[in-house]
DNA sequence: CGCCGTATGTTGTCAGACAAATGCCCCGCG
DNA sequence: CGCGGGGCATTTGTCTGACAACATACGGCG
């Protein structure tokens, strides 16, 4: 069973809350109920509340000044969002279109200077890899090669080769139950050369947008390293960034 | 006096931590003590200690397991992030060269559909901008327009005149008392027309990455606009992702 | 009318306790 | 000797109650 099968009375809290703000029973600007009385009325302590309202307040959601009580931001929620959809799957869902693979390919390298480092492996050791365009509404959107070390794959080297259609941390997490817990992207404009083109079936030199990403388990270590080329237009790529105001300020 | 010059425990205790973590006091999949004798050791209780540690743990320094203890993660600390490095002196300042700024002009518009949209005001209103040439150690890497609206700036329309080399963020907070607490940047890949290919210095048709940043306050009100044409080669630009794992599940 | 102290409500922090989960040691058994 | 299971100590998760710091509204007073 994967590590975080059960959800913490936290984590559930905090997504009650964050439905029923969505769902406008507070509106932008209103004060919710004092803590103890929430707390009461949900059925946790208030601990625990806090706990979910300092998780909210650090995404925006909401907003606590001493003395005065938690009032909800006027952000909406951004849908095409890197951090809340995390793979190219969700990324197609989230624009409401019928994410779809085809020219699905994968095949055994060894590891070079750069991929060696970014994966914490030694160079040459053996890689697996997955080559897919995937597709929105029928129309290819992006090209991703999904690279992944042998020795993460255990008694599974071909795990790559079941994938399919799907995601692959659904893959990675059902059969190594490994979690995924966050991934660091890195983000350039490109061109597309001919075989790109080829592919996304664009003209020679055409705009995109390149991903390169290096996914992380719950303890820090890398377990995916993945390349993206998005068409331009393809979906528009948010990124929420925390401010240098007074809740996370850090020299150097 | 801004609304948060003043630091709360739980802030100063989360930043005394990272310094620590990061001085590698603790070495990765260390563990931390436990959380009463850390709590002690550092002379506050520990329901403080566990906010900050759930902060700590958001942001992927630790991993935390019931019955077995928190952990020091294996990821580095990434330097050139979207989500430490707020503007875009920060952003030069962080790959350890000079910012400065060129060819700089202020000017006035009224506001079209998107940008009333963006910013929250009626269509038409009076917008003030600033254009600026970023330079990195005299090297021109970032053309860019901040637009704020005119009634944001209160009694004095004419402050992004005073901005001059610095942040438009310092100058929001010191002159206003605006705390920026989170910006949404949308990023697409662009190339640079006859105008921007000349301010810039490169060829026309060049690769930029096209940065639209909406910055909001405290409140979440929208109080910023900025568009930035980066060149393609001049900063690393990372983003960290908040992954699938069992932290924030989240519906729809 | 304007100023200021107080009363009240809210969030921030603290203290202590128990529940749930994990890891370890030790013992018994094959 | 190897190994499997039960108990025990440790650690994080949650609950309860209390007080401090701060903000706001109200009413008295000059």
């Amino acid at each position: 069973m994967p590590r975080g099968a059960t959800k913490s009375v936290r984590t559930a809290l905090r997504e009650a809350l964050v439905q029923r703000i969505e769902a406008g029973e507070w509106r932008p600007s209103d004060r919710l109920p004092s803590e103890p009385t929430l707390a009461a009325s949900m059925g946790v302590s208030r601990a625990t509340l806090r706990d979910a309202l300092r998780s909210l307040e650090e995404d925006g959601f909401v907003n606590r000044v001493q003395g005065s009580g938690t009032f909800v931001t006027h952000r909406l929620r951004m849908k095409n969002n890197l951090d809340v959809n995390f793979g190219v799957t969700e990324l197609i869902r989230s624009m409401g279109m019928r994410p779809g693979t085809g020219q699905s390919r994968t095949f055994r390298v060894e590891a070079t200077t750069d991929e060696a480092r970014l994966l914490a492996v030694p160079v040459g050791s053996p890689l697996r890899c997955l080559e897919r365009v995937r597709t929105a509404d029928g129309q290819p959107v992006v090209l991703s090669v999904d690279v992944i070390p042998e020795e993460r794959l255990g008694d599974r080297p071909e795990l790559l080769n079941e994938v399919g259609e799907g995601s692959v941390y659904d893959v990675l997490g059902r059969a190594l139950g490994v979690v995924v817990r966050q991934g660091v992207a890195s983000i350039r404009p490109a061109n597309a050369d001919e075989k790109l083109a080829a592919r996304l079936r664009v003209p020679a030199g055409a705009l995109l947008l390149y991903l390169r990403q290096v996914d992380f388990d719950l303890e820090g270590r890398p377990v995916l390293l993945s390349h993206e080329h998005h068409l331009a237009d393809a979906f528009e790529i948010v990124v929420v960034r925390r401010g240098p105001g007074p809740s996370t300020k850090e020299p150097t």
